[in-house]
DNA sequence: TGGTGCTGATTTGTACACAACATCGTTGGC
DNA sequence: GCCAACGATGTTGTGTACAAATCAGCACCA
């Protein structure tokens, strides 16, 4: 796969990932492979070679005579996940950094803009929006393309799991509101850590807060299985 | 995909990057798609899902008119995938270990005797298959999947490129012996660890032969960069 | 002699028809 | 009324023909 095609390729795999992320489509949807040919304007094959990428990445999972279902994670699978995202955090600044120029300094300072802004409207969708951004604003901070490729595999299956029942239609309007606080002290934290070129402490500030992240996400769980339904 | 076709995708794929890792197909080697379908007796359809895995792991590359290339990698990408291999190396005994039971340390016993077995009769091929055998047997060492998939990853690239500069066609009989040795005492101290239990000393360990390994093939080809034609 | 364009062969990429499979509603027997 | 078998419908998996692209060889000309 070359030229033309790869582009398309990476377009559309780009375009229904973010979706899968951001819940647009969210876990137990049911896809077509058709509607998204038609969708793209082309045939079942190329949609079928996203979707078998997709599905290699554990977003997707098609069924035979059934259809292609996003996936949902147990919380136990979530957890070993976490767990290794929160190493692989941490090593953003300790393999191949690259030391920030002016202008990232200041994509940084805009990131913190934006989140303030964000806490005095909270709103799901621009706070999961805000959320991938910043992922992929740290993700420039190295040049190390394995580590790259292997945390946004890790940031793409936990934060929509994470999205979902932390600040979706699960959570309360109060949980929205506290996660966009403790995201904007991240936000503000690794700003100043970044405007001061320390990037060993960009990793650990990261790493800390994708812990906190995780535990709180556990917590909530608990919280619904004392007092939920089920 | 499910049940019969996806048995079969696995086994094909798993067969097809063994081939690869082991340098069967070396890499810049050309494949049909047409010759693999009529190997495994299907259409090329099915080859097609496998070799798009592949070539989404890196492991090979399609183009379109020429055919499905094996991969090659520049010393600099090979620095990077490295350099994350020696911090997930460690991770094996800090996420989720399993404690070792008897039938786990006889088996690493027995790799030890193997390993002893290669250096008094040398083989290039014998060699790479007990390499990876023993890493397959590092990795029921802990539960966490998304390590052993990483590690997976990062392990093949890095181990059929290894190979090639260190103990194939480019090395000399004495380089292959001198590996060789290198490896009976790493398999001897994690041996060892395991038989004590101390997963974290496995960790360690592994790190630093990993890191040493690495150290050496960059050392050889600097020497080569020197004496070489090129 | 060297270079330039063409043509045929080869190989991957795409489209489409059909097979395999799962689901659900219906119908028939009891 | 209930349950089981069956068929209709919809969806993914497979096979195959054809389109698009690359490359090597060769003729042809300056």
């Amino acid at each position: 796969m070359t030229g033309e095609a790869r582009a398309r390729f990476e377009r559309i795999y780009t375009l229904l990932r973010e979706r899968i992320c951001l819940l647009d489509y969210p876990p137990g949807m049911r896809l077509r492979e058709e509607d998204l040919a038609e969708e793209f304007d082309t045939s079942r094959t190329p949609i079928r070679r996203v979707l078998a990428r997709l599905e290699d990445e554990g977003y997707l999972r098609s069924v035979h005579g059934v259809g292609t279902i996003v996936t949902d994670i147990d919380i136990a699978s979530l957890e070993q996940v976490y767990r290794l995202r929160v190493e692989l955090s941490e090593l953003i600044g300790k393999l191949s950094p690259i030391e920030p120029d002016e202008d990232a300094k200041r994509a940084f300072a805009g990131m913190k803009t934006r989140c303030e802004a964000l806490v005095r409207t909270p709103s799901q969708r621009a706070f999961a929006q805000l959320n991938m951004d910043f992922f992929h604003l740290l993700m420039t901070l190295t040049e190390n393309e394995p580590l790259q490729e292997f945390s946004e595999r890790l940031y793409y299956q936990t934060t929509r799991i994470w999205l979902k029942r932390a600040a979706g239609e699960d959570g309360t309007e109060e949980t929205l509101a506290s996660e966009i606080g403790f995201f904007l002290r991240e936000v503000s934290d690794i700003a100043a850590a970044v405007a001061c070129g320390a990037l060993e402490s960009v990793g650990q500030i990261r790493r800390a807060h994708v812990a906190m992240s995780f535990a709180r996400l556990k917590e909530r769980a608990g919280e619904e299985v004392e007092a939920g339904p089920l």
